[in-house]
DNA sequence: TTGAAAGCGCTAACAT
DNA sequence: ATGTTAGCGCTTTCAA
């Protein structure tokens, strides 16, 4: 009973009023950084505060400031038309022991959304960036996946109804109503690439077609012959602007023909892709893939088609992530500076919520070619 | 000026109460679902919710309730000491663009320990089984990561404010501070895998040695005579727990000596390892790898080393991550029911913040083998 | 520059 | 079964 300080309620303002002789509305004022303080009598609320360990209760500011003092970190992607989704992957029998009720609370769709989210670095670095960013603004991110229509309205009003502040957004690299769902409602959102439609929204972005550019001319470099592409999702801004970067480069060197086929930035349809590129054109000696998944799963089937990277087919990838270093051989890569960019977003944001007549504003960042020893 | 239904404040339990012709505080019981209350004027209650568009307010409500109807998802894990970290690996020169104070905010050893998180699919696995059962519930976590000691003491200090009301934590496969450290505070927590030290404190895990036992015996079925292991670290209960089970089965079956070599769980760390095993024993013939990433990587050394899997030697890994499905050949692994597990974290929070008397309890999984073609 | 006082929207006694 | 009322801890006019 002689230290009091543990386990009593938790101080309130009122404690550290009472303790450095003052007013509430004083210390408020101190706690809160706004001038127009006695420099002593600051002083003395600071050595109380630190005496009382007081900390501010969010619940009571947030009730009268209207803001939450949280920010949402939204996954999203899917088409407009859930349908559209591929169902789950048919995999060994589920295992006993728990919670089966999951199955059904989690709708259909929204399975190989979260398992595709889950299998590519990219999201894992974008979260990453994000977190990190947040930390020493003392923030942590609300973290929620929109990948069928009923997710996405659920998040759309969590946040409307004032949770959060506002909305950090990447898209699963497919068209997405909700960027134009959240400016509607008059929320701040920051997005992660460009809006599929012109939405007057701020977003970070990387320079697409730069990073292709780079990746078309070390192609030219190695003096590659038949070139040809494995693209993104193409009803997406990536899937296209990449592929329209490589295309450009190519036909000002005068390669006006490059044989393409889409896939959707997962290994397997990368495979898939590069087995019909093999199949169409034996001849091909340098590949392009939109991500870096999609050039791993180029690199199997070339192998298994008895041709080595590098020396029979170049190989280029886009994004550096983890698997581009550990894939055999190591994976030349355009690199996407995806944590500083999700730095970039917390910025745009938080500036935007601390003055919302701020113009609406994209940051462009530029690739890098990383050279390892696909190409 | 017609509808003056939108952009108005938003509607309070007051508005609802004078639409429906009764006090504050029935609305309120309404919309809580407390019993005795008249259904019919339980009916008008409702519909007049529905006219308003009433939603409650979360922070006047967590005011005076003092829950914040939120929860935390850590991701820890660093040692007791941070300088244990490792450097952030030297890459391609840093790119222009933006925000570079990034790297003096978050300190050293966090970059690597994020680089790590975001690197193992298992993470990102955890996070969407989190945000999945949760998501019914009309709940988000708030992601945090605690990766050094500073990191770790501000998670502990935000949720000892009542910013969340209690978490669910994940440790980066080490010894970690963090669980003592929650539960001495007295806030709720629930822990993905046991703790190191006994903490009283629930948690979801898998029956560890089983999985290695599955292992084991899988190899001896395919008559490998030679068999090593790649265990992860072992100062981690996940790490001693595979490499225990292991042992046991192969004892029992009359294989006392069975070399191993510490791992990581990191693929680099698996390569090497591999590599050291294929010089002290080079007539191995079958290897267990304590996750899909050290098995993957084995894969790579033992390829280039001119041993085929798993005609020359056959390799099993730990997870069933997409990593195993992708590899070549398809990685034959022990299944983890990752995202069901999360599930079941969640449900153990939750249980335990509606009635804080229930028990400590712990759930605990069983493996399963997944045979594809590398074992 | 400081203090007094009025709520923010909600829940939970308590009274009816 | 329903209503009345007293705050929860904080910010923010408004006076002094």
């Amino acid at each position: 009973m002689t230290e009091d300080v543990r386990s009593a309620a938790a101080p309130t303002l009122e404690d550290v009023a009472r303790a450095a002789g003052v007013s509430r509305a004083t210390v408020s004022r101190v706690v809160n950084g706004v001038r127009n303080v006695d420099p002593a009598i600051q002083e003395a609320v600071r050595q109380a505060v630190a005496a009382t360990g007081y900390t501010p209760n969010r619940a009571a500011r947030s009730l009268v400031t209207r803001r939450a003092d949280a920010i949402a970190l939204v996954v999203s992607g899917a088409a407009a038309d859930d349908a559209i989704e591929e169902p789950a992957p048919a995999s060994a029998g589920r295992d006993a022991g728990g919670a089966d009720e999951d199955d059904e609370e989690t709708d259909g769709g929204s399975v190989s959304f979260t398992a595709r989210v889950s299998a590519d670095p990219f999201f894992g670095r974008v979260v990453t960036g994000v977190v990190n960013h947040l930390r020493p603004r003392g923030m942590y991110p609300m973290l929620m996946f929109a990948g069928t229509a009923r997710a996405r309205d659920e998040v759309v009003s969590y946040i409307r109804q004032g949770n959060t502040d506002g909305a950090l957004v990447v898209s699963a690299h497919a068209e997405d109503p909700l960027p134009s769902l959240l400016t509607e409602a008059g929320l701040s959102a920051v997005l992660y690439g460009r809006p599929t439609r012109p939405v007057r929204i701020s977003y970070v972005d990387l320079a697409q077609r730069d990073g292709a550019r780079l990746a078309a001319e070390r192609l030219l470099e190695r003096g590659c012959r038949r070139i040809v592409t494995i693209t993104g999702p193409l009803e997406a801004p990536v899937g296209q602007d990449r592929l329209t970067g490589f295309r450009e480069t190519l036909a000002r060197r005068g390669r006006p023909e490059v044989p393409a086929v889409e896939g959707r930035f997962s290994q397997e349809s990368g495979e898939v892709a590069m087995a019909r590129l093999l199949a169409e054109h034996p001849d091909l000696d340098g590949v392009f893939a939109a991500n870096d998944l999609m050039a791993v799963g180029a690199c199997h089937v070339l192998r298994e088609h008895g041709r080595r990277v590098p020396e029979d087919v170049a190989v280029i990838g886009f994004d550096d992530n983890g698997v581009a270093a550990a894939c055999r051989p190591p994976l030349t890569t355009v690199r996407q500076p995806v944590e500083e960019m999700a730095g970039a977003m917390v910025d745009l944001l938080l500036d935007r919520l601390a003055r919302p007549t701020l113009p609406v504003t994209s940051v462009i960042y530029e690739p890098t070619l990383v050279v390892r020893d696909s190409a």
